[in-house]
DNA sequence: CTTAACATGCAGA
DNA sequence: CTCTTCTGCATGTTAAG
């Protein structure tokens, strides 16, 4: 068996980097040659030394999983086998080889569109895609290595000839519907995987076919040599009668033929008579019968694999491609000796990384998976190694099951460096828009939105936020992806984000009938006679929706019917059309009277998959609180259009509580809780604004910085000092003239509130108490600050003034609880930062008292806590990311505020803060 | 101990 | 110069009941 370092970091990256000459088409390739370009190409770039990085973080993995190895006994071993032997044997017994699967794929199928429709392409390398990414490319393209997945700069420089043509996804949909509804003849409840390709089960359809007459299996061959007339100008609503029309004459007319078969070389049980192509009643006689109606379609060739299951008829359809088909028997015996050789990166759901870890144990074809499932069994997941122990044993799936209900929705885009704020926050809501738009279209609302970044280096991350009920409108999207966003930049700021992608995902959708009685029931309250809340979240589901058989949308919109009996097959059709033509030859071979029934179309008989009603569970939403407190809910005021803040009082067009607590917390968070010009509804503000807020938070982050630094410096005064200090402790050094207050004046020196010393607070506008600066920068530096007695002065305007911190003991603080010494509350927190934002609130009050009067002071809105404050709350916590990696700092929300203003404030305590 | 939410990575087309 | 986009699933961690 090879070593670790061999397997693992040798080839290992190249598995990663290098070509990848699994597919078909590119057999007998220069690897070396091939694998020098790309490497020459791509080494020394951002994506490169991603990639590097990446690979070592799989080398740690198959590391511990050696190690793990190494530690396994011989007696954990053969138990272990005791329990493989045992699954197996249950496996074993439940397989199912009756079941007819086919996995249908078109060959190389953008590029063969792409060559369709533009013959000049036909005989140059080519490739669909952009520079940037190829989507896929042609079999010319294949023999210089390019291939699907690979860059177009890098496809270039292996291939200076080839063509790069931009991708045209609406033509690839329409030829896609188009072979969707050849499947579905085959099988109305087939599952399309992409565009190109899809799973079938045909069991039904053979069961069918074996009682039909020969005639029905019978084809007229349609030469497409001159071009691409027929198929595509043919209109839209009458394609299906025309086809019908087109081929059913022909079933019986005999002529003579003149083009020979394309693509199907190895017709042995039907053969060409005529211009018709005859098609057997076994397996393979159909699948090719329906490659050969794809090509007689579309012009453009199908592979096919043929098997009992899923996970083998999609190894098989490889097989012979292009233009080709292969049928695994269905006996245990002849499906065994199939796996045996096949390499386990043929199968799907084994990617590079697994390949690259089983490559380590020595493992690479299927048949190493059963020797060593007993080791497999202990070193991976159970859903690993039971996915294993299915692959070494050929089982699969053999039920196609349609995908359920879509998940998730989302949508990213990639592009140049975006450093720039304000640029960031409108792509954010740019991509929100397109999101909601999609959303629309499917009229699903979810409750979960997750911002996806990925920087200049290719580092991704994930941030996302669930709300208590579901969303789909812009700015309800961007409400929340915007705080997201917000939080990230603040956690690198000063320096800016720099992002090469962003994306918005929504996921945990709700059935659109879900009533959310809960919710319903407090937007009740603060609607007073308002309307009903749920009848937003009902989006025109207007359809009955009693069947659960009904149809379900599939990717490319192509819906298929479930009820069977509203569809007549193809072959039914063609049937009835047979017979009617005879019932005509018989009695009046006069002209076609009547036109061919169409089947009903296929959006008629659609109705909303999501419609049963799926999702009534009650929803107990964590963070379903309206924020407010006893004192503000006082404040409520009733809108018919809307919920009124009860900070700025204005009303908020939204009756979505999420997103009416995201103003409130704005409103809250505003530095001078509503002095100045308060902010208005957070969602109707531009990029620029919110890009100019970051900036202003960026500038506090830069100070706050400072102040870290100063903090550092005053852990190392002594503990009876500090608690002298204790209640304010502001350092600032020099240039900055702002402080959370604007009372605290910034003298290069270290700033002590005056509140802390039980003095007027009114007397900080003419000063804080400083401590001057010695010859050590760090003002808390210096020799003469260590002593219990600190030396400072006031700096009033006739200058400095010394005084002394009276000593610890006089000092009236006790234990961990802290009180205001402005509105003496105490207060619930111990979190200095905390406090002191609280602190600052009060002085400011304060503050106004003194200037405008007395009645403008009101200490109800100094709640414990002041929301302005919760913003800070994690920053003194927030402890350094562990490993360089940004771990989860304890799923702190991007607005903890709602949850604090039900729970209270938290209780950090003292000593996490001082340690 | 179970469950839900979140973050990350793998895989496939 | 220049390495996509969209989705589902598995897995690990953490907090809360």
């Amino acid at each position: 068996m090879e070593t670790v370092e061999t397997s693992s970091t040798g080839d290992g990256f190249l598995s990663r980097m290098a070509l990848n000459d699994n597919k078909a088409g590119m057999e007998g390739l220069d690897r070396d040659k091939i694998n020098k370009i790309i490497m020459d190409t791509s080494k020394g770039s951002r994506f490169y030394e991603n990639e590097l990085k990446k690979q070592q973080q799989v080398n740690q993995r198959i590391e511990k999983m050696m190690q793990h190895k190494a530690n396994i006994t011989e007696q954990q071993l053969s138990k272990a086998q005791a329990q493989v032997e045992k699954l197996t044997s249950d496996l074993e017994r439940g397989r199912d080889l009756s079941r007819v699967i086919v996995h249908v794929d078109m060959d190389a199928f953008y590029a063969a569109v792409e060559m369709r429709d533009c013959p000049d392409l036909k005989d140059k390398p080519m490739a669909v895609g952009t520079m940037s990414m190829l989507s896929t490319s042609n079999y010319h393209a294949r023999k210089f290595g390019v291939r699907a997945a690979m860059p177009g700069f890098i496809a270039k420089k292996l291939c200076p000839n080839l063509v790069i043509v931009p991708n045209n996804f609406d033509k690839y949909k329409a030829v896609s519907t188009e072979i969707r509804e050849i499947f579905a003849d085959y099988d109305p409840h087939f599952l399309p995987v992409s565009l190109d390709e899809a799973y079938l089960d045909i069991t039904e359809h053979l069961d069918q076919r074996r009682l039909w007459p020969d005639a029905l299996g019978t084809h007229r061959l349609d030469s497409h040599s001159t071009g691409t007339d027929g198929v595509e100008k043919q209109d839209e609503g009458s394609k299906i009668s025309v086809e019908v029309e087109n081929l059913s004459p022909l079933l019986f007319e005999e002529s003579p033929s003149s083009s020979p078969s394309p693509g199907l070389q190895d017709s042995s049980v039907c053969g060409a008579r005529g211009d018709m192509e005859v098609f057997g009643a076994c397996a393979e006689e159909a699948v090719r019968e329906m490659r050969f109606r794809i090509e007689q379609k579309t012009l453009l060739t199908a592979s096919a694999g043929i098997a009992p299951n899923m996970m083998l008829a999609k190894v098989c359809s490889d097989r012979n491609k292009p233009n080709g088909q292969y049928k695994l028997p269905s006996t245990r015996q002849a499906i065994m000796a199939f796996i045996q050789d096949l390499p386990v990166r043929k199968v799907s759901g084994i990617g590079k990384v697994t390949e690259n870890m089983l490559g380590a144990l020595g493992i690479t074809k299927c048949v190493h998976l059963g020797q060593e499932m007993a080791l497999l069994s202990l070193l991976f997941s159970e859903t690993s190694w039971h996915h294993f122990l299915h692959i070494s044993l050929g089982l699969g799936s053999s039920h196609i099951q349609r995908d359920g209900e879509r998940k998730s929705m989302s949508t990213e885009r990639t592009f140049g460096e975006m450093s720039n704020l304000e640029e960031q926050f409108s792509l954010c809501r740019e991509l929100c828009q397109d999101l909601a738009l999609d959303l629309q279209k499917e009229a699903l609302k979810g409750k979960t939105v997750t911002l996806k970044l990925k920087n200049v280096n290719f580092e991704v991350k994930t941030r996302a936020w669930t709300l208590p009920c579901a969303i789909a409108s812009t700015e309800e999207l961007f409400a929340v992806a915007k705080d997201l966003l917000k939080t990230e930049i603040d956690n690198v700021s000063p320096q800016p984000l720099r992002l090469r992608l962003m994306g918005v995902r929504v996921s945990s959708f709700v059935s659109v009938d879900d009533k959310k009685p809960l919710q319903k029931s407090i937007v009740g309250f603060l609607q007073q006679g308002g309307r009903d809340s749920s009848s937003l979240s009902q989006i025109s589901s207007h359809q009955p929706v009693k069947d659960n058989q009904t149809t379900v949308p599939s990717q490319g919109g192509v819906e298929v019917g479930r009820t069977g009996e509203q569809q007549r097959s193809f072959f039914q059709r063609v049937h009835a059309e047979r017979l009617r033509l005879q019932a005509e030859r018989e009695d009046s071979p006069g002209g076609v009277g009547n036109r061919l029934e169409t089947r009903p179309g296929p959006a008629s008989s659609a109705t909303d998959p999501r419609g049963g009603d799926t999702l009534t569970k009650t929803h107990s939403a964590p963070g379903q609180t309206t924020s407010t407190t006893g004192s503000a809910s006082s404040c409520w005021s009733p809108e018919p259009d809307g919920l009124t803040c009860p900070v700025c009082f204005r009303t908020v067009n939204t009756t979505v509580l999420a997103v009416f607590n995201k103003h409130i917390d704005q409103c809250l968070n505003g530095p001078t809780m509503g002095l100045n010009n308060h902010p208005d509804m957070e969602l109707e503000r531009d990029s620029s604004i919110l890009a100019e807020e970051v900036e202003n938070e960026r500038k506090e982050k830069v100070q706050n910085e400072r102040e870290q630094e100063a903090e550092n410096n005053r852990n190392r005064l002594n503990r009876s000092m500090l608690d002298t200090v204790g209640l304010r402790l502001d350092c600032s050094t020099g240039d900055h003239t702002e402080s959370t207050t604007g009372l605290l004046y910034e003298t290069g020196t270290a700033n002590i509130s005056l509140n802390a010393l039980d003095l007027n607070p009114v007397c900080l506008n003419s000063g804080g108490v400083s401590i001057p600066r010695g010859p050590d920068p760090n003002p808390l530096n210096g020799s003469a600050h260590r002593d219990t007695g600190l030396q400072a002065c006031l700096v009033s305007p006739e200058g400095p003034q010394p005084f002394s911190l009276p000593r610890p003991e006089s000092h009236n603080w006790e234990g961990p609880t802290l009180t205001c010494p402005v509105c003496q509350v105490t207060q619930d927190t111990n979190d200095l930062t905390l406090f002191n934002r609280h602190v600052d609130l009060c002085l400011n009050q304060e503050v106004l008292h003194e200037l405008r009067g007395p009645g403008s002071v009101d200490h109800t809105t100094t709640i414990n806590a002041p929301p302005a404050a919760q913003k800070e709350r994690k920053h003194p916590l927030q402890t350094v990311p562990q490993k360089g990696k940004s771990r989860r700092r304890g799923s702190s929300p991007p607005h903890p505020s709602k949850k604090s203003r039900v729970q209270g404030a938290a209780r950090n305590t003292i000593d996490k803060f001082f340690r």
